[in-house]
DNA sequence: TATAGCTATCGAACAATTTCAAACATTGAC
DNA sequence: GTCAATGTTTGAAATTGTTCGATAGCTATA
C-alpha cells in the first residue's frame, strides 16, 4: 500500500471513529507501530488531525464544522471512546442490539467489529456512524418526529415500533445520573429510550464520568433496573462505590 | 502495445482505483517498473495525475469533484428539475404529504416553498434534503429495514408504520411505466411505496419522459388508480394520448 | 495525597528494504 | 544505420522496521 494511500486511510478512519490508537492502525494497516507514529506526526503537522498519547482524534474545529448541531462532540473525545470500546466489548455475535441517541453511541456503533448483528436505532447520527461501518450489519431505523438539536427520531410512531421488537441487548446514553434515576434533557427522548431498554433483555447505561451525579432535567429510568453501567476509568472511587450498589460498573 | 494507448491505460486505472502502484502498473501492462516510472512522470508533466513515491494518485481536485459529479449528474438533471418543479405546485399549504424514494422526489422537497406542511417519507436522501430545507417542517420519518442501495426504509415495519397515517398529497417515483402499471426493481419497495399512495387522498406519480413506455421487474401499482401522471415536455404527443387514457398528465 | 513501581508509548538512531533516476545497453521500426 | 522506446545496472534517496533508553500515565501502597 502506498503511503498516501495510508495517510488517506487514517485521515477516514479518524473521522469517523473520532479517535484511534497506534495499535489499531498498525494492526489494520499492517505496518510497523513506528511508521504509524510517523504518518500521525505528519498528519499532525499538517494540522489534520489531533496528535495524542496512545493515538489521535478529529481536531475539535473539524468536529464542529463536521455537524454543527452539537458543541458535545468536541470535547470528552478519548473518554468517549474508551466508554465505546469498553461496550463494544459486551456484544456478541447474531445478537439484536438497541442503541439510543448520543454522541457515545455514535462511536459504539462507528467501533463495532462483531459480525452478524441487528443495529437497531432511533437516532440518525446512530444510523449513519453504522451506515458507514465496514461490517454489513442489519440495519433498522425507529421512525418517527424528527428533533433536530439530537437528531433522534420520537414520539408514538417511534414508540410504538418499539414496543413490536424486542433486543438481547440495549444501551443508552444520558445526560446525567443523579441517585438512581437517570435523566435527560427532553421527555419525549427519554421516553423512547426507556422503552428501547425495557424491550432488551439486557440493558446498559453508558455514562463517562462526567456524567456522574449530575442532573439533567427529566427523570426517564431507575438505575437499579439497569443491568451495567459503562463508564471509565476516572471515576471516582466513591461514586463507583455508590453506584455499585444499585447496577454493575463495567469500566 | 503502443506507448500512448499505455499512457491511457495508466490514465484510466488512476481514474478508477484513485491510486496505483508502479509495481500493479508494470506487471499489469507488462513493461519494466522503469518505463512505468517515466509514463508515470510525463503523466505528472502533463497535469494529469499526481506522482507520489512509489506510484500514482488522482489529483486532489478530480479526488474532489468526483463524488458531487456523479451526483450532479443524477440530481441536476433538467428533465428531473422540472419535473419537480411542477409537482411543487400541487403542494398546499397544511398539506400532509407522502414523498417516496427517488431523486426527482429529493428535488421535489429540496425545492418546496409551501409553508406548513407535515412531511412523511421512508427514503433517507429525501428526508435528507427536506431537513435541508430551510422552511421548518414538520418532518417524520417511517423507519424499517434500510435498503443500501436506494437509501429506502421498507419492509412490515415501514409498511406497518404508513398504515396509521393518513396523507392529503402522496408522491410517489418509478423505474419504468408500461401500460397501466407503475414498476420498480425491487419489490418491497414497491408494496411501501404502494401503501404510501393507498393512504393518500390525492395520488401523483412522479416520471420524467425517460421513463414512460419502459419496464422494470415489479408491477407496484395501477396508473388508473393515480389522480395525476407528473412528467415534463418532452414527453411524445403519442405517449401522452395513450396514458391520458388512465390519469390526468401534468407537464 | 504522595510515592514507588509497572507498563505502554514515545522518539532517536541505525539497519534493512524499497523506490528512484541517471547512465548506458538493447531492441525494433523505418 | 538512425532514432525513439525500452530494459538494465547502479548508487542515491526515501521509506520502513528494529532496537533501546527516556518518558508519560496508570495502579497499588503507604
Amino acid at each position: 500500500m502506498l503511503k498516501s494511500e495510508r495517510l488517506k486511510t487514517i485521515l477516514q478512519v479518524v473521522k469517523t471513529q473520532k479517535f484511534v490508537t497506534v495499535d489499531e492502525l498498525a494492526q489494520a494497516l499492517k505496518v510497523s507501530d513506528m511508521t504509524i507514529r510517523r504518518d500521525l506526526n505528519e498528519l499532525h503537522k499538517a494540522n489534520k488531525i489531533l496528535r495524542i498519547h496512545g493515538g489521535a482524534q478529529l481536531l475539535s474545529d473539524q468536529i464542529r464544522t463536521e455537524k454543527s448541531y452539537q458543541q458535545k462532540r468536541e470535547i470528552h473525545s478519548k473518554e468517549k471512546y474508551e466508554v465505546a470500546k469498553r461496550a463494544c466489548n459486551l456484544i456478541h455475535e447474531n445478537d439484536s442490539i438497541y442503541v439510543g441517541p448520543g454522541t457515545t453511541l455514535e462511536l459504539l456503533v462507528a467501533n463495532l467489529k462483531v459480525k452478524h448483528l441487528r443495529i437497531v436505532t432511533n437516532s440518525l447520527p446512530v444510523f449513519e456512524a453504522a451506515k458507514d461501518n465496514m461490517n454489513d450489519y442489519d440495519l433498522i431505523m425507529v421512525g418517527g418526529s424528527y428533533r433536530r438539536i439530537s437528531g433522534a427520531f420520537v414520539g408514538a410512531l417511534a414508540n410504538n415500533e418499539l414496543k413490536t421488537m424486542s433486543f438481547s441487548v440495549g444501551f443508552v446514553g444520558v445526560n446525567g445520573i443523579k441517585d438512581t434515576s437517570l435523566t435527560t434533557a427532553n421527555l419525549e427522548e427519554g421516553q423512547t429510550e426507556g422503552i428501547g431498554l425495557d424491550r432488551s433483555q439486557i440493558k446498559f447505561v453508558v455514562a463517562d464520568y462526567t456524567k456522574l451525579d449530575h442532573s439533567d432535567f427529566h427523570q426517564f429510568y431507575d438505575l437499579r433496573n439497569v443491568d451495567g453501567l459503562i463508564t471509565n476509568h476516572g471515576i471516582e472511587p466513591e461514586l463507583e462505590k455508590h453506584y455499585s450498589q444499585f447496577t454493575t460498573i463495567y469500566k
